[in-house]
DNA sequence: AATACGTGGTA
DNA sequence: TTACCAAGTAT
C-alpha cells in the first residue's frame, strides 16, 4: 500500500466531511437516482444539474417508469441540457436495467458499461458512489488534481495515466462512495482551473505543482478546433394564432427535437430560395438574427416569419400546447425573435 | 484518432 | 467580444 495515497484519501476525506456542498442527491438517493444524476452530470456543470435532477426524480423515480415513457417527456424535461443524446441513452439504459438486469440497477462496473451511454466515468461513479465499490473514477476534475498533484503540466498527459492515478487513489481510500466524489469536489471548488485555492487545500503539502509553484500553468492548452460556420433559415409559420412545428430527425444535432420549419445551409441564402427550399408559397417577412454557438459550430439563425394555410405537413401549436414540446434553446431564441416583432 | 454532440456562466 | 470550461460517450 502506498502510503503517500493514503494520507492524501485520508486528507481528503476529512476535508469533504467539513466541506462538501449541499446538493439534492445528497439527502436521500437511490442507485437509479445516482445513475441519473450521472447521465445529466456528463459535460455539464453539477451545479445545472442540482436544479433540474429533483424535477426528474419525481417524473421518473423507478427505471420501470421511464421505460414505460414516450421519449417526447424524457426529452421535455431534458429541454436547456443539452447533449439531447443522453436522454435517449438514459431510456435505452432503462429498458435494459428492465429487461436484462431484473429491474435493478446493476453494481459492478463491468455490468454497468453494457448500457447504452454509460462509459468508464459513468459505470466507476455509480459503482463506486451508489455500491461503495472501489472502482476509480476520473473526471475532467480528477484528471487535473492528480496532474497538479505529481506536477504534471503538459498537455500531452494521456488520459490512462489518470486512470492509474485515480485507482491508486481509490485503492487506498477508506470509503470509496466519499472518497470518489470528494475528489471531484476538490477539483471543482479548490483545485480550479484557473487561480487554485491552494491556501484552503487539504492537500497542499502533498501536491508537488504546490511546491514547485506550478499550479498555474496551463495545464490543457486544449487545440481550438475552429467552428464551422452554419446558416439556418427558421420560418415562423402563422395561421389563425397558431405557428408551425416540426420534429427533427433522431440523429444527430438536436435529435428528436422540434423547431420551427428551417432551412440549413452551409453558405448565405436569399429569401427567394428559402421559401423555395422550404416548399412555401406565402410572403417571407425579416424578423431578425442571432448567433448561436456549440462546441463545434457557430449557427447563423435567420428567423422570417410567414402567414400561410394550414399545412399539415407540421403541428400545429397555440401558445398554450407550446409547453409540452421539447424544444432546444436555439428555437426558444428563435420564437423570442418571432415575439419581438 | 478525430469528431459530433449543447448550453450558459465566467474572465 | 472572444475564449474557456464542464461529474463524457459513441462512432
Amino acid at each position: 500500500m502506498n502510503c503517500r495515497a493514503k494520507k492524501i484519501t485520508i486528507d481528503i476525506e476529512r476535508w469533504f466531511q467539513e466541506s462538501a456542498r449541499v446538493f439534492p442527491w445528497r439527502e436521500s438517493c437511490t442507485p437509479w437516482g445516482r445513475l441519473v444524476c450521472e447521465f445529466m452530470a456528463q459535460q455539464t456543470q453539477i451545479e445545472r444539474v442540482a436544479s433540474r435532477w429533483p424535477l426528474m426524480m419525481d417524473r421518473f423515480p423507478t427505471p420501470e417508469s421511464l421505460a414505460v415513457s414516450d421519449m417526447e417527456d424524457i426529452l421535455e424535461l431534458w429541454q436547456g441540457l443539452g447533449y439531447y443524446r443522453r436522454a435517449k441513452h438514459l431510456k435505452q439504459t432503462s429498458e435494459m436495467i428492465i429487461d436484462v438486469f431484473g429491474g435493478e440497477v446493476p453494481c459492478e462496473v463491468e455490468s454497468l458499461l453494457q448500457l447504452p451511454g454509460v462509459g468508464r466515468y459513468t459505470a466507476g461513479a455509480v459503482a463506486s458512489i451508489a455500491f461503495n465499490k472501489r472502482a476509480s473514477i476520473v473526471d475532467a476534475n480528477v484528471h487535473r488534481v492528480v496532474c497538479r498533484i505529481e506536477n504534471k503540466n503538459d498537455v500531452s498527459v494521456p488520459c490512462n495515466w489518470s486512470w492509474e492515478q485515480a485507482t491508486e487513489l481509490v485503492l487506498s481510500c477508506t470509503f470509496p462512495n466519499v472518497f470518489n466524489e470528494a475528489l471531484m469536489e476538490l477539483g471543482a471548488t479548490v483545485c480550479t482551473p484557473k487561480s487554485p485555492s491552494c491556501d484552503w487545500c487539504p492537500i497542499s503539502d502533498k501536491c508537488n505543482a504546490f511546491a514547485e509553484n506550478t499550479q498555474n500553468e496551463v495545464l490543457q492548452a486544449k487545440s481550438s478546433l475552429s467552428r464551422k460556420r452554419l446558416h439556418h433559415y427558421a420560418v415562423v409559420l402563422t395561421c389563425k394564432g397558431r405557428r408551425a412545428f416540426e420534429k427533427r430527425d433522431d440523429h444527430g444535432l438536436w435529435a428528436g427535437m422540434w423547431q420551427v420549419p428551417t432551412l440549413e445551409s452551409s453558405k448565405k441564402l436569399p429569401k427567394a430560395q428559402i421559401a423555395e427550399g422550404l416548399h412555401l408559397k406565402g410572403n417571407l417577412t425579416f424578423a431578425g438574427s442571432f448567433e448561436h454557438t456549440l462546441t463545434h459550430r457557430i449557427i447563423n439563425f435567420t428567423v422570417y416569419t410567414c402567414e400561410v394555410g394550414l399545412d399539415n405537413r407540421f403541428a400545429w401549436h397555440t401558445s398554450d400546447t407550446l409547453d409540452s414540446m421539447p424544444l432546444s434553446s436555439a428555437q426558444r431564441k428563435v420564437l423570442a425573435v418571432h415575439c419581438a416583432v
